[in-house]
RNA sequence: GGCCCGUUCGUCUAGUGGUUAGGACAUCUGGUUUUCAUCCAGGCAACAGGAGUUCGAUUCUCCUACGGGCUACCA
């Protein structure tokens, strides 16, 4: 199939998720995939909610990721603008058409009024559905309502007794009968236009062929078409990807350990991690090899996009974290970890430090824990620690200094010393000389990291060992 | 209530009218690493339930259960 744009339009009423940003995500490879553009529109319509902070946040968002667009706010393109705010008057146009048309029609009856008619459809075990009262009203009723100054909200007319199906490239042939559907509002009281207006006029408009968004819309779909169909304009290639849930398989949520990108950006996920996770949660992927966006986008495939939900699951997102971490080079790992090794004494080579700890480290606070132990801070004591030294028993590090004292040429020839001296061998002499240097049960290969911290260092902390 | 979507190891998933139902993550065991990580070898673990169609259903149909969505002057 020749596609030549996809979008991705969130409304700015909060961060991005990790939902949202597969949803987008998918919508961006496709677009590259294809040589096609991706657009982005802000659906700012409701204006209690919208904020500017949060558009901003959701741009700056999916800038870190990669995922940069073609069409949009900032970059701009043909339109006027791509804030829905922004484009009010050129809605008037197709209300206009439709009300001479008779597709649309006003209607007076009030929220509370709503609320309780569909409160008694409910309780008398009736489909909630708008009654319809003021689809037949006359020119002299809706005048009346005008002149005590009440404003209306303007309904589509479905048309009744009829199917609309369309082929969704994920969930398959779709159908529905119009007699579910009720007249469903087109602009508000406020004459600000609903999503379902606006969001379905806009795809067409700015000439988007493939609206590809959650399934918590596909039912919405039968409405936007039925209104994209009386004004004439183009119908999109619809695919109606399934959600991405939290591990208790409700919806994303704080709760159920739903992290924000920016939650991400902080804790030190790395863009490239995050994208070859979200490309393989929901769409399958052959292999298990860490990808370029490029590469994710020639591996892409609409027909291998799931149809049914997945959940979030921190230890694959962790285990991409992994591979991205090796995959960087020592200069990249050195931008990544900025901030984190400032600490480092202005005799350690940065550069060393870091291949020394690349391996051994997910996120940059853990860099900078190393640093810590091994440079800053005095032999932590707790409780893993302490047992381990007080085990090996203070004569133990009285004994190791002596040897150390005596000159250290060769880390592996000064243990053998003492082993002789002290009779400790294996772990038992390993892991309390371990704790005592680096202040950790784990870490690089031990003559690497004294090369690094340097002699006197090793004899500042051995000391500290037998004082404890 | 109506309409719609979905259900394969704990998780992400592959797959087929006849398979020992495959892989990955996690986990466990062993080896390498005198630690950890890495790496290697191996183990545990799944077709929601019931009917039907069929010589044979995880696969096709229907029903049920469970999860989710829409049914908003939210998107």
């Amino acid at each position: 199939m020749k596609l030549n744009k996809t979008r991705f339009c969130p409304s700015p009423t909060g961060l991005l998720h990790l939902g949202n940003l597969r949803t987008s995500l998918f919508s961006f490879l496709i677009a590259k995939k294809t040589n096609g553009s991706f657009l982005l529109r802000i659906e700012d319509t409701d204006l209690e909610r919208s904020k500017k902070e949060f558009s901003d946040a959701i741009c700056a968002d999916l800038k870190w990721v990669g995922l940069e667009w073609d069409e949009g706010p900032e970059v701009g393109g043909e339109e006027k603008s791509y804030y829905q705010s922004q484009r009010l008057e050129l809605y008037q146009e197709f209300y206009e058409k439709l009300l001479d048309q008779d597709l649309i029609y006003p209607c007076f009856t009030s929220e509370e009024e709503l609320k309780i008619i569909r409160r008694n459809q409910i309780a008398a075990g009736q489909p909630p559905r708008y009654t319809g009262v003021w689809s037949q009203a006359s020119k002299e009723e809706v005048q009346e309502e005008l002149d005590k100054g009440n404003k209306p909200v303007y309904r589509f007319r479905i048309p009744k007794k009829t199917t609309i199906s369309f082929m969704d490239l994920v969930k398959g042939e779709q159908s529905f009968s119009t007699d579910d559907l009720d007249d469903f509002i087109v602009r508000k009281k406020d004459s600000t236009p609903t999503f379902m207006f606006a969001n379905a006029i806009d795809d067409s408009l700015m000439g988007v062929d493939l609206v590809l968004r959650g399934d918590d819309h596909l039912s919405n779909t039968p409405r936007q078409i039925a209104l994209l169909e009386s004004l004439d304009l183009s119908l999109p290639h619809y695919a109606h990807v399934s959600l991405f849930t939290g591990s208790d398989g409700a919806p994303l949520s704080k709760r159920n350990g739903s992290l924000s990108i920016s939650d991400l950006k902080e804790m030190g996920y790395l863009p490239i991690a995050v994208l070859n996770y979200l490309s393989r949660v929901g769409h399958t992927i052959n292999d298990n090899d860490l990808k370029t966006q490029k590469e994710l986008a020639d591996s892409f495939e609409t027909k291998n996009i799931s149809s049914s939900p997945s959940k979030f699951d921190l230890d694959q997102l962790l285990f991409w974290q992994k591979k991205a971490v090796d995959n960087l080079t020592i200069d990249e790992c050195a931008s990544w970890l900025s901030g984190n090794l400032d600490d480092l004494p202005p005799t350690v080579q940065e550069r060393g430090f870091i291949e020394l700890i690349k391996e051994n480290i997910n996120f940059p606070n853990e860099a900078k824990e190393y640093v810590d132990n091994l440079f800053v801070s005095a032999l932590s004591a707790d409780e893993e620690n302490l047992k381990i030294i007080q085990s090996a028993g203070q004569e133990f590090f009285i004994l190791a200094l002596e040897v150390v004292n005596a000159g250290l040429s060769d880390w592996k020839q000064t243990c053998k010393d003492i082993e002789a001296r002290t009779g400790k061998k294996g772990k038992e002499l390993f892991m309390p000389l371990r704790v005592a240097i680096t202040g950790q049960t784990r870490g690089p290969e031990l003559d690497k990291v004294i090369e690094l911290i340097g002699l006197e260092r090793v004899l500042e902390r051995l000391q500290e060992a037998s004082q404890i």
